[in-house]
DNA sequence: CGATACCAAGCAAGCGCTTGGTTTGTAAAC
DNA sequence: GTTTACAAACCAAGCGCTTGCTTGGTATCG
């Protein structure tokens, strides 16, 4: 399945936004601003103004402001756990799929999805404990598959380090990417990529 | 030197403030404050009542609440700045250092000036412009320091990644930890900097 | 006596959200 | 094939509250 493919099943089964609608455009527009400015910053008169409506429509969408962060954050793992879920799929060694999971993190940081990437890494707290908890769930799928594949590469003799800790140690350093990668500059992500699996002793 | 006596010296010359004295207290519960709930969310009335003042006497200390921000930023620079130099004097060997760097970052995050440093780390985008470039100037004698430890250790064939996208790397897997790592659970510092190290691939 | 540290009170601006009413799209009823 | 019905989408206005910060005055202490 392509990524376009995958998307548009997603929305299909009403599982992510159709970035064409309302509703979805401005969870695309949320997660520019939010990004940019953090969540705090960022007024519901700044969001009503990016899909050029008044600051008291929003409520027809949204019930509170926090809502919509939670939406951004939560169709955002949908999509990349999809995402990373058809990766997969497509390579058969632990050391592939290794690669293929630090690829496709790297993509969802740095690629279309970055934006509402970058706002579940650093606007976290902003949320609600509630709906922490809630989107907490959600990525426990997505966890459990690295924790699986680091286990199985540490099985075959490539790894030194715990798996749970290497998680989240990799979490760090491919988030931290937003904040100084430039696709359009000297390297590709799959040189990106290349310098993950170097720096890990894991020459492919 | 020791560590209270870096502090001691630097406190000597006025480049970070006494923790015993007025400004040093509300610094610190500044940092405390500004990591629990984030800089946006807390308010000049939240930081008075830590120390047990009124509001509006804060802004006998600090010209703005961005100041106290910008202070901790700072400060915490300063002497991590201090205590790295100080921890590179006692090895010797490219590896012996880099281990070091690593762990007096970790302790950085995860020990006394833990607050701050994640502070600096997820409050970033908080400072205006203007303050933004003062504190990275700051940020550069660090920087180099680590480029250069990375660049020998390269030499050395310890390493196959550039050192400037592995030291960007280290800088989100060891800020990252401030979110997961427990020093009181069942991880030393020390035993985490050996798993740094072996994910590396640099077994010591 | 003068500087330093603080308090009590409150201002102007900006915040999330509500309200009551109008437009727009859609589909059944005649 | 026009009319009627009705919900969804939106606007204009503004409420109640919190925010960072100011002001004028009062203790405290070398």
């Amino acid at each position: 399945m392509t990524q376009d493919a995958i998307l548009r099943a997603l929305i299909a089964d009403n599982l992510v936004s159709d970035p064409a609608g309302a509703r979805g455009r401005l969870l695309k527009e949320a997660a520019r601003l939010f990004r940019d400015k953090g969540y705090e910053r960022t007024t519901v008169r700044d969001l009503a103004a990016a899909v050029g409506i008044q600051s008291g429509s929003l409520f027809h969408h949204f019930r509170t402001k926090e809502d919509i962060l939670k939406a951004v954050m939560v169709e955002t793992i949908r999509l990349n756990t999809a995402l990373m879920l058809s990766a997969m799929d497509a390579v058969h060694t632990p050391r592939d799929k290794l690669r293929a999971l630090i690829r496709a993190e790297l993509e969802s940081i740095n690629g279309q999805t970055g934006e509402a990437m970058a706002v579940l890494v650093f606007e976290w707290r902003s949320l609600s404990e509630a709906a922490q908890t809630e989107v907490l769930a959600l990525r426990d799928i997505y966890e459990n598959l690295w924790l699986d594949v680091l286990g199985a590469v540490k099985e075959d003799g490539g790894l030194n380090a715990q798996p749970f800790v290497v998680r989240r140690m990799l979490t760090g350093a491919l988030s931290w990417t937003v904040t100084w990668y430039r696709p359009d500059g000297g390297m590709s992500l799959d040189g990106l990529t290349d310098q993950v699996v170097a720096m890990m002793g894991l020459a492919s």
